[in-house]
DNA sequence: CGACTTTGACCCGCGC
DNA sequence: GCGCGGGTCAAAGTCG
């Protein structure tokens, strides 16, 4: 085995410390129910928690948390209309927000969510082409009430030079957009293999210049075609790692699998010589967590550094994707 | 010549 | 209703 680039080596052998993945916090200051609230078994019908994930990357959970100070602002605000969300960076550990009060706030933002993500995605191509506006707008506003369940994204703030970072698959970049009081531009890929829906944002954040900020949305429908390192598939699938061997191939073992694979190899194989790291989590269901809430309302000066508007969209639907 | 990038235009939702 | 911002389209350009 190639235990150089093998996670799993690394990860057993606790040979990943601080120094080789500088975003884990300096102190260890994560705390278990940022993990929990985004492997919680109960919440998403899979039975990772924050031991085998800190097991995993050598992380350490205890009950301290970093309060970082930052102005609030109108993105800030967003954050909190946005909902949940859970985010580890380098410096502050882990930047976290439950200040929805109630679940139905929470269920509507992932609504409003759907509803302005559907846009042009559910608009059938053709009645664009043949220029038959007004049978179009029909059968658009008819499209628009149908709900369609969102993809689920995941962001990875990623320490790296490079915008676009190889990730194992092939991407084709369909757009570009100026970001709000950030002078980086947010690219827009999607996945050029036929039938496989899955897009990614790249950005790089304005505050820490040195971090990419990269979205992913959806799951791929096929293998990797450029396989860099096969373990890590084997590392995000395996029960030993991420608990009990009864749950079915569901979110997120299997997303994390097609998604993070390559990836996550490519941070291993980089993290000597570029100092490119990685790593994201967010959460939407805290709020579903009473203990989780308890803590947040504990920590409502919390606050975070300003994105530039990508976070508040990291609001997966993980319900609809539960086991039946 | 195909695959990919660039970039201005367009659509849509949202807030005021 | 209007303007803004996010997301996408698609023609033109670039590259190997």
């Amino acid at each position: 085995m190639d235990n150089d680039k093998d996670p799993f080596y690394y990860s057993n052998h606790h040979e990943l410390n601080h120094s080789s993945f500088p975003f884990f916090m300096d102190n260890h200051q994560s705390t278990p129910q940022n993990f929990q609230g985004f492997f919680d078994p109960s919440l998403h019908g899979n039975s990772m928690d924050c031991n085998t994930l800190s097991i995993a990357f050598d992380l350490s959970c205890n009950s301290t948390s970093e309060v970082i100070s930052s102005p609030i602002d109108e993105n800030y605000k967003k954050h909190i209309s946005a909902g949940d969300l859970t985010m580890i960076s380098e410096n502050q550990s882990i930047l976290n927000s439950s200040l929805s009060s109630s679940s139905n706030e929470a269920d509507q933002v992932v609504t409003e969510e759907d509803s302005a993500k559907s846009k042009k995605d559910k608009q059938p191509k053709e009645c664009e082409e043949d220029g038959d506006h007004e049978k179009s707008k029909k059968e658009n506003k008819a499209k628009k009430k149908e709900k369609k369940a969102r993809e689920p994204r995941f962001a990875f703030l990623t320490k790296s030079e490079v915008d676009h970072l190889e990730d194992g698959y092939r991407w084709r970049k369909y757009g570009q957009k100026a970001v709000k009081n950030s002078p980086y531009p947010r690219s827009y890929y999607r996945c050029t293999t036929q039938k496989c829906n899955v897009k990614k944002r790249v950005e790089r954040s304005f505050e820490d210049p040195n971090t990419v900020i990269t979205t992913y949305e959806g799951q791929h429908n096929h293998h990797c075609p450029t396989t860099l390192r096969g373990n890590a598939v084997t590392m995000f699938s395996s029960p030993s790692l991420f608990g009990s061997t009864s749950i079915g191939p569901s979110f997120p073992q299997d997303f994390l699998a097609q998604l993070l694979p390559s990836y996550i190899n490519q941070n291993l194989r980089n993290h000597n010589d570029q100092n490119q790291n990685t790593m994201l989590f967010h959460n939407q269901n805290l709020v579903h967590n009473p203990q989780l809430q308890l803590q947040n309302q504990q920590q409502q000066q919390l606050q975070f550094p300003r994105d530039n508007g990508l976070l508040q969209d990291l609001l997966p639907s993980f319900q609809g994707r539960q086991e039946p």
